[in-house]
DNA sequence: AGCACGCCGACT
DNA sequence: GTCGGCGTGCTC
């Protein structure tokens, strides 16, 4: 601003420019009417008309009293916020996001902000079920939207404008919003609740002596039952609450006996929101104390932190990685800053939030999917007034307003799902994280057991601080790894179903000591192709070039790209037989074959398919760390930051479909990913053991898995790496050009794979069709680039891009073809 | 991206 | 004569 001066704020026009929620290239200026010049600042929402009839809530990013000068700027019709809903240096993070993943401004505004800060006109708003509320301190207005909305269910802003004949309905609908009486979104999905855990009582007609007495006696012809309410009794001295399990697992007795107690009315089922912690943890207790190797950790870090803004801890699995986190955070926090901790979202369950719930009580929160947008525009308001000192979170929590952040974690830094895919900005939440540090002045801690290959090798180049915990806590022993041939168990006659002799032994040997099994196949599903034994033909998604899965749980054929379902088909299309063949296997068909083969054990399953329900992963993870199943077969799911105590058997049903899998990161994603499945093994007191079935038993990454040999696989790599000039020797930057028509997709690709060449040369691959060269009905064509690390500036390359990208625009051949870039595609 | 404005074919 | 096809150009 030029005059900062009363006297000038009170009386110069102000002119703001906006960023719009809106998938467009440049910001928007508007006039602010003089009398709320001291209402607007920069990171607060104002509601603006865009176009004809659109209102939205943009966020201010200028201010100046320069007027527009090529056109009459509209004015600026509210200001919805008291205080900006984010600072400079969000707004700082957003541009950087913008120019480094190149995408608009709009479209990390869109991925920034919980959608309840986002009102459009075309938003939602739901009357909420609070309850306590009282209509009658609602103005007239207020109670006149509250009243249609319980007469139509659901309503959007337009709907409410009309309805009021009133412009700016925004403030009126923040107000509603922040006293709980309405829900805001663009999809209202189900407010996710508190696990809620059962546990018995005595029905109080048993309370005293006497009548316990007397209940006992009458218990006399029924001795099980007897057992189970002595049990309970038992129990009851050390722990209020005593659940159905508690009584099963002391006496032996099966669920119905204490089903029929309750049906006796002798026990009372009660709920209650608790937290999950049951069992005693040696890697998080509220007062642990570290052993010599984390004390020198944590000092090493220490140390780093004061050269080094970066530092990665190359911990192995159960190393006690979280308690040197725990330490830090409680001494950033003694410092008086704040902390942001990042985890994958699979990672983010109650097992883990519990735990620093522990810790650090009120001055934690957490965020992520699970939490519906309502709930995430709270967690977010309470950043800003800065409430919490911790927040937990997924990839998205990197856009939440910090202040003053001290220090960022990044745990299990090498996931895959730090990396958003679809759709813009396709930012990695760890490299943001490093840039959200820098403009904070924080630092960033990362930590893995098998870092990515971009991380170590940053650290072993000393542009990272690297620290290094090689052994387990406590007593636990690395597991011990076992590799089983397929093909040769099979000559032997030693493979049943899917499960070789090795490995159905280790399963039964596990179930006779009360111990607990993962088995891993990284498929879902039951029959992933379904094919035609007489002509080949195989059954294919309608709209996607990839094969239809059988499920059993919906008896449909389903493709895992666009959600297309089928019924089962039983005659060939092609040729008319009714030869139709099941080929390969996912977990549910792993299910359904081991439960031929073992009828005794208790079998769960965990994959996307299993989760889905509200908190079905919540669930079967809580289920399986009380012992109600034994064995749980599951997709990578199983392999996230899960710590189940009674696990000592892992199996890797087949290995081969992940080492094989055409990308340059194959190998180290195998590796990661095993090592990580077989790191579930063996936790606590007991030794661990892993077995992994595959047909290429010599395979050098199977070899390192095995050796626990992390500094193999990441030698190994480098040198491919850099032969084959990826990163991190090199850039990728992905581009994928999308059409309906197959010829014009691929004809356009080869007119923007020639433009780009013009610019940037040999630096440019292709086009050629991706693995899945079809989604949705979309043909893909890809466009990579290899860009060298030294002498070259990736801005000037980004900005030949764009000029290739604009005149690929303006040629009407093109018309109708989308691009989406990649930045640093992995 | 929306969405309106705009200029040419099959219907009441 | 009108409804409507989606081509193209703008949104402060």
């Amino acid at each position: 601003m030029s005059d900062t001066s009363l006297f000038g704020i009170d009386r110069e026009t102000l002119f703001v420019e906006v960023i719009l929620p809106l998938y467009i290239a440049k910001t928007y200026t508007y006039r602010v009417p003089v009398e709320w010049n001291r209402d607007v600042a920069i990171g607060k929402r104002v509601i603006v008309q865009f176009g004809r009839n659109k209102i939205y809530a943009a966020i201010v990013h200028r201010l100046s009293h320069e007027p527009p000068l090529s056109y009459e700027a509209k004015y600026i019709l509210n200001v919805i916020d008291d205080e900006p809903v984010v600072d400079k240096s969000q707004l700082a993070l957003w541009e950087w996001m913008a120019a480094y993943y190149m995408c608009y401004l709009g479209e990390v505004l869109q991925a920034a902000l919980p959608a309840a800060l986002k009102m459009a006109s075309e938003t939602k708003i739901v009357a909420s079920e609070a309850e306590g509320l009282d209509r009658s301190l609602l103005s007239d207005k207020g109670y006149l939207v509250m009243e249609a909305l319980d007469l139509a269910g659901e309503l959007t802003v337009n709907d409410i404008v009309k309805l009021l004949g009133q412009k700016t309905v925004f403030p009126l609908l923040k107000s509603l919003f922040d006293h709980g009486y309405i829900l805001i979104s663009e999809e209202i999905k189900d407010r996710f609740k508190p696990k809620r855990k059962s546990f018995l009582q005595l029905a109080a007609t048993f309370a005293d002596g006497e009548s316990l007495h007397a209940l006992m006696d009458s218990l006399n012809r029924a001795p099980k039952q007897q057992d189970a309410l002595l049990a309970f009794l038992q129990l009851r001295k050390s722990n209020p609450e005593v659940t159905r399990q508690d009584i099963m697992e002391m006496t032996g007795v099966g669920g119905g006996i204490v089903a029929s107690l309750i049906e006796k009315e002798v026990f009372e089922v009660r709920e209650k929101v608790v937290s999950r912690l049951g069992g005693v943890d040696v890697e998080i207790t509220t007062n642990f104390v570290f052993n010599d190797k984390q004390q020198l950790a944590f000092e090493q870090i220490n140390t780093l932190f004061e050269q080094k803004d970066v530092v990665l801890l190359h911990g192995v699995t159960a190393s006690g990685k979280t308690q040197l986190y725990i330490r830090l955070i409680e001494q950033m926090i003694a410092s008086g800053k704040n902390v942001l901790y990042l985890l994958p979202e699979i990672a983010l369950t109650t097992q883990i939030t519990d735990r620093l719930k522990m810790h650090f009580g009120d001055k934690l929160g957490v965020y992520h999917s699970k939490f519906n947008d309502n709930e995430r525009a709270e967690v977010w308001h309470k950043v800003i007034k800065g409430e919490y000192k911790v927040v937990v979170g997924a990839r998205s929590s990197v856009f939440l307003p910090f202040k003053d952040l001290g220090l960022i974690v990044v745990d299990e830094e090498h996931e895959s799902s730090y990396k958003q895919y679809e759709p813009a900005p396709r930012y990695h939440a760890r490299d943001t994280a490093i840039y959200l540090a820098h403009l904070q002045g924080a630092k960033v801690l990362l930590g893995s057991a098998t870092p990515s290959i971009e991380s170590y090798y940053n650290a072993k180049a000393d542009k990272y601080g690297l620290v290094e915990l090689k052994e387990r806590f406590g007593d636990a022993k690395l597991p011990e790894i076992q590799v089983v041939n397929i093909a040769e168990e099979g000559r032997k006659e030693q493979m049943f179903s899917y499960f070789s002799g090795v490995l159905l032994q280790g399963i039964s040997d596990a179930l006779e000591r009360k111990e607990q099994v993962i088995l891993f196949q990284n498929r879902r599903g039951h029959t992933p192709f379904v094919q035609c034994s007489t002509c080949g033909w195989v059954a294919k998604c309608i709209n996607c070039d990839v094969s239809l899965t059988y499920h059993k749980s919906t008896n449909h054929l389903h493709c895992h790209y666009c959600g297309h379902s089928e019924p089962p088909i039983q005659v060939c299309p092609a040729c008319g037989m009714p030869h139709i063949e099941s080929k390969g296997f996912g977990t549910e068909r792993v299910e359904e074959e081991l439960e031929l083969l073992i009828p005794q054990a208790r079998i769960g399953r965990l994959d996307l398919d299993a989760a889905k329900g509200k908190h079905g992963f919540d669930k079967i993870i809580t289920a399986f760390d009380d012992h109600e199943f034994d064995i749980l077969i599951g997709t990578q799911m199983v392999a996230k930051g899960l710590d189940f105590g009674r696990v000592s058997l892992i199996g890797i049903i087949n290995a081969d479909a992940m080492i094989n899998f055409p990308d340059f990161r194959a190998y180290e994603r195998a590796f990661s990913l095993f090592s990580q499945v077989a790191g579930r093994a063996g936790r606590r007191e007991k030794d661990g053991r892993v077995i992994i079935q595959t047909h290429s038993p010599n395979h050098r990454v199977l070899e390192q898995v095995i050796l626990h040999d992390y500094e193999g696989m990441f030698l190994t790599e480098v040198k491919e790496r850099k032969n084959y000039q990826y990163p991190p020797f090199y850039r990728l930057i992905k581009m994928e050009v999308r059409h309906t028509d197959m010829q014009d997709a691929h004809d356009g690709a080869m007119r923007l794979a020639h433009l780009l060449r013009s610019n940037l040369g040999s630096r440019v691959l292709g086009p050629e069709p991706p693995l899945v060269s079809r989604v949705r009905n979309y043909f893909i064509q890809t466009i990579t680039l290899k860009i060298e690390r030294n002498n070259v500036s990736i801005a000037k390359v980004k900005e030949l891009m764009q000029q290739a990208i604009t005149q690929f625009e303006v040629d009407k051949n093109n018309k109708g073809i989308r691009i989406a870039i990649d930045v640093d595609p992995y």
